[in-house]
This record gives structure tokens, C-alpha cells and sequence, in this order.
DNA sequence: CCTTGAGTTGAAGTGAACTTCAACTTGCAG
DNA sequence: CTGCAAGTTGAAGTTCACTTCAACTCAAGG
């Protein structure tokens, strides 16, 4: 497709691309995971007519989005999934946008507040002073988890 | 007579026990994966006469803190850590577990405010109405990762 | 032109977190 | 007692997300 394209040598696209070496340093990505989301679709790279890759500014900014993606627990397949609906080939519309970062808020609220439940049941266990776990707000937190119908399963990264 | 002599003090052990199976059932656990979880010496099983693992109720705490621990992004040799920290054969103290407490309120609330900063930016994508990635928020996170010094690496769970 | 550091590939290796398998035993209902 | 679902083990397999390796080529300074 269009990044497929090879710059022609000494040619002014050389300017604002980086080689994969900077752009591994500027991201604090290793090279070698940025060859693997390459292959997984998840960034694009321009190639030199010596084949090496040349990235666009704008690849630094996916791979930020990526990584933090990552802490949050989402994987790269849906990553890509959600990168994937940026269309590659125009500028993405306000729609494009307004479509994936809905799906993702609500993955993002969701977390946070399960997060902050955690976090809320930690503290509780400083506040109220409890010596064992047997009546503490952690153990409630279990009991929920059980409430949440047969089989329930927390939504795990995987 | 009965199974149950594995059982300190000939106590009602079959009161309040369960088997691998009750407990992957109350957990949403696989069980398999609380196996797992008990070679890594994160929960532990009294056993029958006849080898069989009985969890108490205590153990669906744990198994219930493991998980969430997880979505946080903590890896079960940390989970092991912090659970090691309470000690099994007395009742916890304040002391252990305002310790226990304190260094995850502080991850957790790290992670939250990461996750935050990363619905936000998603969010002023719609907010702003922008039609590419250039002038927008999620472009700027890019960048707060590069100014976070050279060979700046996100904490990724690993 | 030569050297050298950076880049290229496919294949194989790694570690975490499990799951699956095979072969066997237990425990409870009937 | 019999039948059989549920439990046991160690070993091997799986998926994800990379890293490492070997064997090469490219790009730029001197």
C-alpha cells in the first residue's frame, strides 16, 4: 500500500522520518519489539532503497499509544484492532475517532474503578484497624466476586 | 472411620471446607490455575486422608485478591510477595498490614492516574474534534514519555 | 575504498501464566 | 459393593510478548 513506498535515495523524505534505532530510543522501545508490532500490524514503516525501515513522526505517537494500552491490560491483538480502525490510508474523521475512543473510555472507566475498589479495600484494611482479614472490606471484595452470577470470571487480560 | 483425621483436633473439618472444584466455582478460577497458584505457594490447601486438597473460606479471599491483584498488572511472584508478608501462622498485625497496604495503595494509585491520563487524552479526541492525530492530546502523551529522559521506559509490567 | 556500527531476515529461545494429558485414586450415591 | 464424577500427579503443551542468534547487508565517516 502507500507506505509501502521506497524513498528514493538521498531524497528530502529523509527528513522527520527516523531510522528504527532512533525511534527505539526516542519510545524506549527495544528495536526488536518494534520489528514484532511492525509484523503484528500495529505500526508502519517506510523502507530506504537499502530496505531499511524509516518511520514517520507520527509512528512515535502509536507507539505510545501502545504501550500505555499495554499497562492498562489490553493486548496487542486488540490494539491493533483499535489502531486498525484508524484508517491507514486518509485522515481519520471525527466519527473514526468518536467510535474508538468511546469503546475505550468505557474500558478505561471500568479499570479505574476497579482499581480504586482495590485500592479503597486496601486502605479500609489501615483505617479500621483490622488484625485479621475475617471481617475486613478485602473479604467482602471476594464475597462480590462470588455474587457475580455462576462461573462468573473477572475480566482478565488475556 | 472418617477421612477427616488429617484434620487438626478432630475438628468439624468438613464445616466451612471446600473442595478444588467448590472453590474454582465460587472464584470464577479454574482448577487447574489454583493448582498453579498453591506450587507458587500463593494460597494454600489442608489435604484428606486420601490426598485430597480442602480449601477453608479464608483461601477465596486470597484467591479473590490474586485476581484483582492481576488486572492491576502485578505478577504473581509480586502477589506471593505481598502475601508472604502476612504471616500464616498468626493472626496479621496492624503493623503488617499497614505495610502491606501502603506500598500497593501507592502502585495503585499511580495506576490509576496513568490510566486517567490515557482516557483523558482519548477524550479530548473527541472534545477537540480533530481530524488527525497531529495537534491532538494523544500526540502530546507521545511526547511526555520522550522528556521523561533518555532510555525512558514506561513501568510495563514485566 | 575500507571499516564499522546500525540494520535486515527467519528461526529459535524465553518467561509468565496457565491448560492439557495420561494414568491413576477418592469419595459419595445408590 | 459398584459405578463414576471428581480429584491426584508430573510432564508436556499453549499463548503472549518479546529477545536472541546467525548470517548477512547498508550507510556514512575517514
Amino acid at each position: 500500500m502507500t507506505h509501502a513506498s521506497v524513498w528514493p535515495d538521498g531524497a528530502p523524505a529523509a527528513t522527520g522520518t527516523m531510522t528504527i534505532g532512533q525511534l527505539a530510543a526516542r519510545s524506549g522501545v527495544a528495536a526488536s519489539a518494534l520489528r514484532y508490532y511492525e509484523r503484528l500490524g500495529l505500526i508502519r514503516a517506510g523502507r530506504t532503497g537499502g530496505n531499511q525501515r524509516r518511520y514517520e513522526r507520527a509512528e512515535l505517537r502509536r507507539v505510545a499509544f501502545i504501550r500505555i494500552a499495554q499497562q492498562v491490560g489490553v493486548s496487542l491483538e486488540e490494539i491493533r484492532e483499535a489502531l486498525d480502525s484508524l484508517p491507514e490510508s486518509r485522515t481519520p474523521t471525527a466519527a473514526d475517532w468518536a467510535q474508538l475512543s468511546a469503546t475505550w473510555r468505557n474500558r478505561l472507566d471500568e479499570r479505574i474503578r476497579l482499581i480504586e475498589k482495590l485500592r479503597d479495600n486496601l486502605t479500609g484494611c489501615i483505617g479500621c484497624g483490622c488484625l485479621s482479614l475475617q471481617k475486613c472490606a478485602l473479604y467482602n471484595a471476594g464475597d462480590a466476586l462470588g455474587a457475580e452470577g455462576p462461573g462468573a470470571r473477572l475480566m482478565l487480560p488475556r
